[in-house]
DNA sequence: CGAAAATTTGACATGACTCAACTGGAGTGG
DNA sequence: CCACTCCAGTTGAGTCATGTCAAATTTTCG
């Protein structure tokens, strides 16, 4: 059930027998169906999540009522609303799974609690962070400098399973673009 | 000369005397000119950069050969390309100095070495990595959801006198808009 | 003071959006 | 297991936000 996350500390830090202990104490493991909200726009986010199995995203609902999804993740990547986990702040994002996925939650409170007792996971979550910062620096370097279709062509290229596993408007609204236009680009009418 | 480090780090964690030594004899303190560069693109990012006094910021040069400005940072803000100092990539950022500044610089081998004999730090790293990711979703969120004047405005409002510190043209870019655009809309002309 | 850099302005061009209509496929209930 | 619905995807026409380019002007700084 935890194994997922057991292995993904252990290629950060390594952790005796009492520690996994303390730590699996301290973990939620949630199934969620296709569609259903680990958070809801409105809420403070209490929780990171560390996707044990299948596929969720963060997304928001814009001015004109549509879903503008930011971020996808995968197996072995956390999300969380970090601003709003970190100050307690109200989020205006949505986290939800895209296929029925198996989640592994960790509690603030309780984190800080388990941090205080096994300091080493300190480490395992600054690791995490600096290489999730990185990639999103990578992230906002590319909306920058690429058109609409070679974000497209891009993504399709670095992750094509990936690009079979989500359903096209939500690909189309994290690449910044309208879904009819990822229509086009497909049919090469672009 | 390192005060202004020592501050941000008790907001987080508290150091005795002995760990504030091993820390001080780790960094490396570095004034910088206006337009000089901390990285230059092609190079891998082997530290992390905290500005003591000063304004800097990361950007890159895309296919038209223009400065693209992916980042700022001013007081007390820590900057690299944290995907290359992960994992020692090559870059394509430039950090540079956007007025004279000082800078506290931090080397990642001899950051291992200070991290194994003061594991506090570990926590200080975690928690301000947490907050800039955090402040990077929000990033995205607003680059996806508000139109380029609405973006100006915003920025506007929320660090007026930062707006003041950096050329226009500099601003145009992070605000990904053009600097024929943002004078257009500081004219009232759009 | 002079040269170089930054900003402004206007004319024109275009990438991507909106809207509306149509098509196709997946899920659901009778 | 068929029929129906509904949601996702496609297509085309028209529009608009923002870009590009070039020239004029202002500011900065050696």
């Amino acid at each position: 059930m935890y194994q997922n996350l057991l292995d993904h500390i252990a290629k950060f830090i390594s952790l005796d027998e009492s520690e996994t202990q303390l730590l699996l104490a301290t973990l939620e493991f949630k199934i969620v169906k296709k569609k259903e909200n680990l958070l809801h726009a409105g809420q403070i986010c209490h929780h990171q999540y560390f996707i044990a199995k299948g596929c969720c995203r963060n997304f928001i609902i814009n001015d004109k009522g549509n879903e503008q999804t930011t971020q996808f993740g995968i197996e072995n990547w956390w999300l969380s609303d970090f601003l709003s986990f970190h100050n307690g702040s109200v989020s205006d994002f949505y986290i939800q799974a895209v296929e029925n996925s198996e989640i592994i939650a960790i509690e603030k409170n309780n984190m800080e609690i388990l941090l205080a007792q096994v300091p080493k996971l300190e480490r395992y979550f600054r690791l995490v962070l600096q290489k999730a910062f990185g990639a999103s620096q990578m992230r906002i370097r590319y909306l920058y400098t690429q058109s609409a279709e070679e974000r497209y062509h891009f993504f399709n290229d670095s992750f094509p399973e990936f690009t079979q596993r989500i359903p096209q408007y939500m690909l189309a609204s994290y690449l910044d673009f309208s879904p009819e236009f990822l229509s086009k680009i497909r049919a090469g009418k672009v």
